[in-house]
DNA sequence: CGGGATAAGGAAACCGGTTTCGGCAGGTGG
DNA sequence: CCACCTGCCGAAACCGGTTTCCTTATCCCG
């Protein structure tokens, strides 16, 4: 009985196929816009599926197609403004070609690696980004061992072989940032790191160098650690304003560490620029919305989160990509949290 | 051949079961957790799934079983702190239910409707959470009809009967926030509104009633309205302060308004709390570290997100919710950028 | 007008699990 | 010693599409 419904209720294919007077192959060939069937007949079809409303069932389709539809987009944590914008990047691309994204966080916890990584497995997606993997090289080789394409973003540098992965120019960035300050008059221009990453170490690596360029010597005391959230940048700010030879600049590490730069000025009486200029990396949305507006190394986080997935989709796809990294170009934006020592 | 692989190279059930000597059927038990299975057998399976590493097949899991494995969540979206603290909130409850999360932003586009719902319903989720539908009743009526058990978070409050939604209570937080305001001393308090949803209305109106109950005449020039971006709180502050009688309190309809504020004050050369209070709404993370941190009505969004998640699982499961519709508690969170009128 | 090429469409196999149901072995009670 | 029950396990059907392959109808040209 082609015209019997599934158990919960949804039309099937059969049921159209019927409805229209052809056979499931037809139906499923006039979906899938594929050749070898006569106009009348397809316009008909269509029109009985537009008319019933009827939806392909997904697990079905992946099953029998091999594709599942969805690519795993695996992130540390969501609530948070860097990761916000390559999701939405990634969500963009995707939906353009047609597919879900699957999200995925890790919390940043080691233990939990093997559960994350046998939901991506087990969900059947087609591929997987990963954002700023913290996993070891193994690890990620065990991923693309089960057969899923895999595409990294920001990653620490040891990309199994492969994988394409796609960062920014951060050393220029460190650079722009610290030439920035130097050429408005600055020369006690501190830094706050970040996590251990490739990218990190790459901006604190152009910070001295701007400074060496510019004949500064460096200074390890004007150099802090940190990690990426407003805490430390709070901590380090506070712990450089009470040295003592405080900074006229900050370079933070990223944007969310420039907040909290801010809030050490403001608990210690001061005031960007007219105190101390402070310059940021990322250019998260928030950036421009700060006050005073943070000048900020740009970072085309969405556009890296859609090239990877560009990227990866051409790996599903087949082909062959003739670059395996790519870098995206870092830019100055000058805003208002910068300005020439008083 | 029970040992071959298939196509992708992935071990098949059917592999497994012959390397532990069993049937495809003991498999399966023994993954589900099933009874009728002697407990030697069990332990020889699952020793041969941890050694081969073995992880189902999702697609056919989903498509034998029934069920998909995912959740849908629809936000407008992606890059928005409000949305991300309630896809963290999905997010959690879901990974502890073993769940995987698909997340479609619809981008707020009317005519998107049918394309968005189209890959819901496609991609054969158990349910989906939708938040701060836009959608018309009909619409939403459609992917019920689809058989998609839905929940709803931050709705108009024109759920369809059926679908439980989670909410807060706007208007005692619009009231608090308020009532603060003027038991500073403040009377000239603004508002600066949101777009026409039930929650925004409800907490002008507690605003309004705060006032009226403290015996304040109510003042249309202090009531500007906003959409849920920086840019309408400053747009509404800069008119607010340069009226005739400018506020010395403006309660902003969300954190990202009160942003815009802070702008407006800003480029105005005024302080917040010294020459003009500020209270926002939703207390989102970045809430706490603006500089003045802001006063805030705190919205447990990601609570909501749980929630919801919760509340739609139960649908899935087949019980039955006693309260179809909940809503969490406000709170005012006092910090810095309210105080008394100089 | 006959034979080969081409296009349209359908029957059946298949994807990889889950579920149903029946068989068989071993134990128990009469 | 036999009938019956229980627990363990596997053969086969099934989920709802896609793909392969073959049949049939139509067309074209010598």
């Amino acid at each position: 009985m082609a015209g019997r419904r599934s158990a919960n209720g949804k039309p099937r294919m059969a049921e159209i196929a019927a409805l229209a007077g052809v056979s499931k192959p037809t139906v499923s060939k006039v979906m899938n816009g594929q050749p070898g069937v006569a106009a009348a007949t397809r316009e008909r079809v269509e029109r009985v599926i537009a008319e019933s409303g009827y939806v392909r069932h997904g697990a079905a389709r992946a099953l029998s197609a091999g594709r599942a539809g969805s690519v795993n987009l695996v992130v540390k944590e969501v609530d948070n403004a860097y990761f916000a914008e390559i999701i939405r990047g990634v969500e963009a691309t995707l939906e353009r070609a047609g597919l879900s994204m699957v999200l995925t966080a890790t919390h940043d916890e080691a233990r939990r690696h093997r559960r994350w990584m046998a939901r991506v497995v087990e969900h059947g997606t087609d591929g997987a980004i990963l954002v700023l993997p913290d996993e070891h090289f193994a690890q990620l080789e065990g991923l693309r061992r089960q057969g899923i394409p895999v595409a990294l973003v920001d990653d620490r540098g040891e990309s199994p072989p492969g994988a394409p992965s796609v960062g920014a120019t951060n050393f220029a960035g460190g650079f722009a940032a610290t030439e920035h300050l130097l050429s408005l008059g600055h020369r006690r221009i501190a830094v706050v790191g970040g996590p251990p990453y490739k990218s990190t170490r790459a901006r604190v690596a152009g910070y001295r160098t701007a400074l060496q360029e510019a004949g500064v010597p460096p200074n390890p005391l004007l150099e802090k650690p940190g990690r990426f959230v407003a805490e430390t940048g709070y901590e380090a700010a506070r712990a450089l304003l009470r040295g003592p030879e405080p900074p006229t600049a900050i370079f933070a590490g990223n944007d969310l560490q420039a907040m909290g730069v801010y809030r050490a000025l403001y608990e210690a009486g001061l005031r960007a620029p007219e105190d101390v200029s402070v310059v940021g990396f990322d250019d998260l949305p928030l950036a421009r919305l700060l006050t005073p507006a943070l000048t900020t190394v740009r970072q085309p986080v969405r556009e890296m989160g859609a090239l990877a997935t560009r990227m990866l989709l051409r790996i599903i796809a087949g082909e062959t990509l003739e670059s395996t990294r790519v870098e995206l170009a870092t830019s100055l934006v000058v805003r208002e949290s910068s300005a020439p020592p008083s």
